[in-house]
DNA sequence: TTGCGCTCGACTGCATGCAATGTATACGTT
DNA sequence: AACGTATACATTGCATGCAGTCGAGCGCAA
């Protein structure tokens, strides 16, 4: 059985609900068919989480603005690198099964064929699996937890401006070098290859406005 | 007005229940004089924040064992990296008032005095309260959220074996060093002093057991 | 005595009802 | 006509009651 926190996270990830949407719980309780008491837990936890924000009436779905924006992708890059560079130490280590690395160039391959083919959505989410099979290697579920949160709220935030990267060669090309970083047990390339790609990504987001006053 | 949720928090941070405890939700309910509806809650937002456990009969307080110890370390390092990082690019933008650095100067000497002085309790207090302006001064909001509940559950993982640091005047010698490395704005060594501290830190535990098997 | 099954109890999850609070609107006054 | 105030409503937070579920302890049989 699935939670009403499940069930309403998944409603916000997947979109179905807008950044900035204002909810109150009673409108929640009649769309899932559940109490209020469910729905008034799940908010709260999904405070905690990042995805909506407590409003003086009610709760909206957050929406990260530039400066926030940018907080976050350098957080996810900070974490992308240690996974990395922990991955490519286990590698080294001989803690890797072959497997897993194939199945990370496969995610690759696919997040690189679905974005050129123009489906966005199938790119995001294969893109998304590519980054967190490199933090499953990493084999810290801590860590893994906190992209996880970091990536849903990134999504919720840039879901409106979702356009074609302009980039996707070189996109594929900096996932390659990733890959290879870790297949080799490169520790220190790996992490300066997962944190300039995820750099990378930010600095190619539409409405940077990186800067800092409003 | 001070939320449930809260009021647990604080308890089980300040060790009230010691990691492992078994707790009911009756038990809560009459310890802090509130209905099962709001400790319910608090319950649940305290798992995501990774501070208790579900069992399959109430909760428990977690305790990270020695690799999850190690892995919590790990991502404090990568994230204090960052946010020294940023705050010495702060100032190199010239971002920092003076008040700001005295100020960072002032906690560490507190943090050395205290834990010099054998006030464990308060120079654990100190101390992050020196690596949490670090991070307020990087103005990465949700940073510093992260690196909060992070400091939350290895506090509760470590008070058990709270001892005499062994090395406090390193620990000064390096906390200097990254006050140094910030006040004159060099973010690359800034970002190296916070990671080597901390990962210092985790050597210095006291049950490392980072390897792997149990 | 030991192993298995059953029944009782405890605890969690959800729904509902009530009280408190803040907001918006409408009315009266200047 | 504009502003201040009061009232009514919407909405949140909490307490309580009920049903379902899982575990523990006890009894019975081998």
């Amino acid at each position: 059985m699935e939670s009403t926190y499940d069930r309403l996270r998944e409603l916000i990830v997947s979109g179905a609900y807008p950044p900035g949407q204002r909810i109150t719980e009673q409108d929640l309780c009649v769309r899932l068919t559940v109490s209020r008491t469910p729905v008034r837990e799940a908010l709260h936890r999904l405070e905690s989480d990042g995805l909506v924000r407590g409003e003086r009436r009610g709760v909206s779905i957050v929406e990260l603005d530039g400066k926030a924006l940018a907080d976050a992708y350098r957080i996810r890059a900070a974490l992308e690198a240690l996974t990395a560079e922990l991955a490519a130490h286990r590698q080294l280590a001989g803690e890797l099964p072959p497997a897993a690395l194939t199945r990370l160039a496969r995610l690759a391959e696919a997040a690189d064929q679905t974005t050129t083919s123009g489906d966005l959505a199938a790119g995001v989410r294969h893109n998304r699996a590519f980054h967190r099979h490199v933090a499953v290697l990493a084999d810290n579920p801590q860590a893994l937890a906190m992209l996880d949160r970091i990536w849903d709220q990134i999504i919720v935030s840039t879901r409106a401006s979702l356009a074609a990267p302009a980039r996707p060669a070189t996109v594929d090309e900096e996932h390659q070098r990733l890959i290879t970083a870790i297949s080799e047990g490169r520790p220190a390339e790996a992490a300066t290859a997962a944190r300039d790609h995820v750099l990378a990504t930010l600095a190619a987001q539409p409405d940077p406005d990186t800067g800092g006053a409003p």
